[in-house]
Order: C-alpha cells, then structure tokens, then sequence
DNA sequence: ACAAAAGTGTTGAGCGTACACCCATGG
DNA sequence: CCATGGGTGTACGCTCAACACTTTTGT
C-alpha cells in the first residue's frame, strides 16, 4: 500500500535499563552497537517494536536476542518515554524505556546477536563513559527509579535468589543506596515488614552463625511503614 | 506493500489527563470526539504528535488546541505510554499519557477545536461512564498518580492559586484522598514542611477568623516528611 | 452572645536510632 | 578460645494522632 497517512510516521523502539549486583557494586548490562549510527558505542539493550507486539513482550524479546538474560529477569517496570525529535539520526524514533531486574550471578549468554554484552558498573557509566543516543540520561533515571522503589516496594527481593538471608537483602540497600545500614534495626524492619518469610531453612556463608532463608512473599509488592534511607556510621 | 522502511512504522499519539477540583470533586477534562472512531464518545484531549515536536510540547498543544487550557497547566509530568497493538482501529498507535494539574476555577475556553470540553467528576468517568480508546485505563493511572503524589511532592499547590490559605490546601487533600484530615494537625505539618511561606497578606472567606495567605516555594517539591494518608474521623 | 473557622498546646502511644549484648559457627 | 557474622534487647528521643483550647471574625 502506498503510505497516504495524514498524520505523521515514527519508529518506535524499547530500551532496557536492566540493573544487577556484581562484586558488591551496582551494574548494568550494556551491548555494543555493531552497526551505525553510534558503532562500537556502548548502548542500552533494546531495538525496534514489532507491527504487531506489545511493548512489554518487545522489551523482553530485545532483552532475550541481545543478551539472552530475558527469561531470567524478575521485575519489568516502564520507566518512561524519550521522544526529542533529534536523539536519534535515523529518524523521528521514540524511544519506550523499562527498567529491568537481575538476581546476582547472571551471566549474558554467548552465542545471542550482540556480540558483546556486558556488565559495566553504574559509577563507570554515568561518569566518564559515552553511552549511544541519550542512554546516560534513560540510564540516570532507571537508577534513581531503583533507588526510590527500594524503600516503599519489595523490588530489593528481585536482586538476589529465590532463598536469600537478610544480609544479602541489606547488602542490596547498602550498594544501590551507597549507604551503610545498621545490621540489627535492618532485620527487625525487613522481618516485619511483611513482604519475606522464613523458608524454614538456614545456611552458612564463611565463619559466624548460620543465617536463616527467607523467600518473597508473594504479591506482597507495598512496603508499609517504608524503609528509610537514613545511614549509618 | 510500498513501505520500504526497514522498521515498522507508528503514528504516536499524546493525551493527557487533566485534573482540577470543582465543587469539593475531583474533576477531569475531556473532550467529545467528533468523529470515528468513537465518535461522540468522551475521551482525554489528546492527538498526534508533529514530526518536530517534542512529545511534552505536543501535550502542551494539544491541550490548548483542544481545551484552551494550555496556558494554565500549573504541572505537567510524563505518566507512561500505552501501546497495545488493538489500542486504537485506525492502526498502530503508540500514546504517551502525561498527568496535568490545573487551579480550581479555569473553565475550558471556547471557540477551540473541540466543540465540547467539560469537567466531569472523576468518580462518574472510572464508574459509569464509557471512555474512548483505552482512556479509562489511563485516567485511572493518572488519578492514582495524583493520590500519591501529595504524599511526598508539592503538587497539591498546583490545584490551588498562587496564594492560598492552610484550609484551601486541607480541602486539596481531603477532597484527592476521600479522606477527613485534622485541621490543627494539618496545619502545622504544611507549614513547618518547608514548601509554604506566607505572604504576610490574609484573607477572610465567611465567618470564623481570617486564614493567612501562603505561597508555594520556588523548587521546593520534595516534602520531607511526607505527609501521611492516615484519615480522620 | 453565639457559631464558625484559624491556629496553638498538650499528652500519651508508638516508632526509629543507637548500641549493648547474646548466639552459633569456623579456624 | 577467638574472630566473625546472625540476631535480640533496650533505652532514649522524636513524631504523630487525638483533642482541648484560644483567637478572631460574621451574624
């Protein structure tokens, strides 16, 4: 058919800003461009929405080709829209933006489209490292999501296992927030929170008692009273 | 097919939720749809976005174009996007919703583009009421958006004029949450939160002592602490 | 004088912070 | 037996909800 449209035509993509914790630092998963405009740039996973896909199952699809890690994420939430007419040389392309959780220890898989997809730290990334198009700014904001929804919804339980130790709860306030947390007042607040439960097991981790599992509550997304940000030390 | 893009093609479309409070109810505004699809049926004002636009411009247009409001937006802040692929007949649309919040008082202008454009109460628009597209959905989005946002940002001054008393602000919240606030406690709250000064100026409504006058503070939008939705009565 | 609305005082309950202390394990 | 991390007890200070009370006006 010839394109008689009396309104005007856009692309429109998704990109990903998928976070995890990594050696005790915040990361993000980063592919690199292959082709232009922007090759060899660091960008955000993401890429053209299909005629006839969602824009969620398109986040998760680009997710899944480019680095293979979309069955594994735990939380997909919409972070925002990116439209300036210019940020993208290619044409008027407006950009759906997610913001996606990793437990710790995923790795992008070998053998997907990118040819490289990495893990870079968040620090790196908004400092001195050029992320294509306006990624740094999507990224910026995909961060600052993730540190706010830490205190009033369960999204911490989606950075580790399925069976974690509220240590391992609190060391994901302590990097995504670059707080210090007091170790005793965290574990009565999270405990009666509502939002984990015992799983009844307990496990060892180096030297000290044995630390008691805990699984998310499921549905329980609100956190009420919210976890402060208050530091300690 | 004659699209030779390598990329499938959108038309993307803005539409805005407008919130107001009239008569002691939270308002929205919509317009009449003059023709198909939905002809005649209620909707946000809204529509297509410009090849150079960007995408909080075209809200800002379309609102002033549809409503004659445009002027007045006392905020305006990006809510999400919406884009399943049955949204809307005529194609593949891509929408951007934003959440507008205007001062009790302003009426739609006529002599706009729509030939109708009226408040209606929100309970009647989520109830009842049948919107056009998906609109209820986003509507419902931007009045919970509203709700919690009063918690912790200024926004309850932007639907009060640029001066205003203690009990005006009261009737903001009391009115967004259907909730009956404490006067006495509300009043120290909101004026020891650091997002009103007074203007020195009072004003008497009716009998009783005379309210003084208060102004919202340039960049002041984080209310530390939040206020807290806990009812009265 | 009375009603009504603005604004301040007061009090008791509950929560958060800080930090002491006990528990259970590895070396 | 010591170091290390898990987990509980406790006390002080602060905030908040509830509501009494004072202030300033209209009728």
């Amino acid at each position: 058919m010839v394109y008689t449209s009396e309104h005007p035509i856009f692309y429109v993509t998704v990109d990903v800003v998928v976070l995890a914790i990594r050696d005790d630092a915040l990361h993000a998963l980063v592919v690199e461009r292959g082709s232009n405009p922007f090759k060899g740039r660091w960008a955000l996973p993401g890429g053209f929405v299909e005629p006839e896909e969602g824009l969620r199952d398109a986040a998760v699809r680009e997710l899944e080709e480019e680095t293979g890690v979309g069955t594994r994420v735990r939380r997909l939430e919409q972070l925002g829209s990116y439209g300036d007419p210019d940020r993208d040389p290619r044409g008027r392309v407006v950009s759906v933006a997610w913001l996606a959780v990793l437990p710790h220890g995923v790795a992008p898989a070998s053998g997907s489209d990118a040819a490289d997809a990495e893990w870079k730290p968040v620090s790196s990334l908004l400092g001195g490292e050029r992320l294509a198009f306006d990624h740094r700014s999507i990224l910026a904001d995909g961060v600052e999501r993730a540190r706010s929804k830490l205190e009033y919804t369960a999204m911490a339980t989606a950075f580790v296992g399925p069976k974690f130790t509220v240590a391992e709860l609190r060391r994901v306030y302590e990097v995504v927030w670059g707080v210090g947390l007091d170790a005793g007042n965290f574990h009565r607040k999270v405990t009666s929170a509502g939002f984990v439960e015992p799983t009844g097991d307990s496990v060892q981790r180096g030297p000290g008692r044995p630390a008691a599992l805990y699984r998310h509550v499921e549905g329980a997304d609100e956190l009420n009273p919210p976890l402060t940000r208050s530091a300690l030390r």
